[in-house]
DNA sequence: CTGTATCCGCGACGATACTG
DNA sequence: CAGTATCGTCGCGGATACAG
C-alpha cells in the first residue's frame, strides 16, 4: 500500500465501479434525505428543505445541494426578488435514480416494521 | 438545537425514517461493497474478501464484517482446522435487498458510461 | 489464516456569527 | 431569505504490529 500507483489505482476504481462511484457521488449524511424531500414535494425553497431535514446546519444543507447541482442532480433557481428566493427542484438525471430510491424507502419501512414486533 | 430533548429525537430519527435507518445500518465506506462481493461469489473467506475489495485494511474489514453480522445481513461459519478457515455468506434478511443493490449497479453503471462519453 | 490492539490523521460534520 | 465565514470536534477509516 500507499506507492503512489496504488493510490492512483484505488482512487481511479471510482471510475470503474459503479457502486464505488455511487457511494461517492450520493453517499453521507443528507444527499439522498434531500433527493427524497424533492421527489416528495418536487419544489423546496432553502429554508424550507432545511426545517424538513431536522438536524441539518446551515453549512451541511449549502454544501450538499451544492455538490448535488454540480454534479447535475438538482437544479437551482434563484428569482432576485426582495427578499431572495431560491428553488430546488430534481433534474433530469435524477428521474432514473427514483425507483431505486422508492424501493429502498419501501425496504427500510419493512425492515422498521419487524424491528418493532 | 442541542437540548438532549432534542438529539434524542433526532436520534429517534433512525427509528423512524427508512432512509436514515438505512444509512445507518448500510453506510460507509464498504459495507456495500462487500455484500455485493458476498452475492456474486456467495462464500468467501476473509483473506478472499480482502484481495477483492482493493485498498480495504485488516481494520476495515473485521469492523464491517463484525457489524453486518450483528445486524444479520451475513453469517459467519468458523472451522477450527489447523490453519484457521472462515466463511462468509449472506443472510436470507439479505435476499430482499439484492434487487435493490442489483438496480444501483445497473444505475451506476449506465452514469459511468455516460461519463466516458 | 483470521483476526485484535494500538495509535492517529484527516475530513465529514456541526455550531455560531455574520453578510448581501 | 439564502446563504458564507470561521472555527471546532469527533469518529470514520487507515497503518502497523502482533496474537491465537
Amino acid at each position: 500500500m500507499n506507492t503512489i500507483e496504488e493510490n492512483n489505482y484505488i482512487n481511479s476504481l471510482t471510475d470503474k465501479c459503479p457502486i464505488r462511484y455511487t457511494l461517492n457521488s450520493l453517499g453521507g449524511k443528507w444527499k439522498l434525505l434531500i433527493i427524497w424531500e424533492l421527489y416528495t414535494n418536487e419544489v423546496m425553497r432553502f429554508n424550507e428543505l432545511k426545517r424538513s431535514l431536522t438536524g441539518i446546519t446551515n453549512t451541511m444543507l449549502a454544501k450538499s445541494l451544492e455538490e448535488l447541482e454540480v454534479e447535475d442532480f438538482i437544479q437551482r433557481k434563484q428569482y432576485n426578488t426582495m427578499p431572495l428566493r431560491v428553488e430546488y427542484r430534481l433534474s433530469d438525471r435524477t428521474e432514473t435514480l427514483i425507483p431505486i430510491l422508492e424501493a429502498l424507502v419501501s425496504w427500510g419501512n419493512t425492515q422498521l416494521e419487524q424491528k418493532a414486533e
